[in-house]
DNA sequence: GTTGACCTTCCAGTGAATGGAACCCTTATG
DNA sequence: CATAAGGGTTCCATTCACTGGAAGGTCAAC
């Protein structure tokens, strides 16, 4: 199967497909013309690894996943501790991004957004101390 | 001021701090020897940049709320609209996030992480259709 | 005069692709 | 036979926001 046709089954761009091989993450054989050959079994790989990028795995996480599926002898702790370091990552960022979006929201919310310059986002930002103090208060 | 200073002040590391002078964020002087002298306004206009960044504005972001904030003329609609839009990014990383942790959570809890090799973490990525099936079958 | 803590510039690398240029291969059509 | 469309190929540059490191200049203290 050429590029295209893998890139259609898969869902992955041809450039990202090319970028895997790049890195070792799959290895097409090649045609007689230079075309990329992909056999179903590096299809197969290549929708694993868009699965596993769509869960927002590293590419390193995806080389480990692969490693470990195709070892039989595989201890399901090993995938399980990789997903649970993920899962730690994500939860970390999503506090990280709720913080964020608290504060953002307060001062959105205290914004007038009219004509005039006055602005609480701008006056937290620049930390003026003025009655409009949020909740930056806690820092 | 010199770099470290202002980098104890700012909380910024000296090397963002060049960067920032390297993207025209900030314009400090230099001093007879070479050495960049930071005068208040660019302390201030630093620590406007941590706070910025913080709230996970991206830099061009930051480079319109330092020109609006030096502009006494602005309309704080100006400022508000940059802030909704941050705010709509944040939501829906969120939300790509809090559905990435669902999927992966579900499958942490479903194996069993031990010795033996069976994992319906590795299943799901390599969608075999088993009697394992998640909420993937959704897809 | 030498140590050590500063400061300088410049170059390379991060992650995970993505865009584009320049060129080759295949197939169909005039 | 020419050529045009629609594949494919490689290689290089760019993205974002830094960060690390090398090689070297400056300054204050001892």
């Amino acid at each position: 199967m050429n590029i295209g046709d893998v890139a259609d089954l898969s869902g992955l761009p041809a450039k990202t497909i090319r970028y895997y091989e790049d890195i070792g993450l799959v290895e097409p054989l090649r045609s007689a013309n230079g075309y990329r050959s992909f056999r179903q079994s590096d299809v197969h790989k290549l929708a694993f690894l868009g699965r596993a990028r769509a869960l927002g795995f590293t590419i390193e996480d995806c080389r480990s996943l692969l490693k470990l599926y195709a070892d039989t002898d595989r201890a399901s702790a090993e995938v399980k501790q990789i997903a649970e370091e993920h899962l730690d990552r994500i939860d970390r960022k999503i506090a990280e991004l709720t913080e964020m979006r608290a504060t953002l929201s307060h001062l959105v919310d205290a914004c007038a957004g009219d004509h005039r310059p006055d602005c609480p986002i701008l006056a937290d930002l620049a930390m003026e101390e003025d009655k409009t103090r949020t909740a930056r208060a806690a820092d």
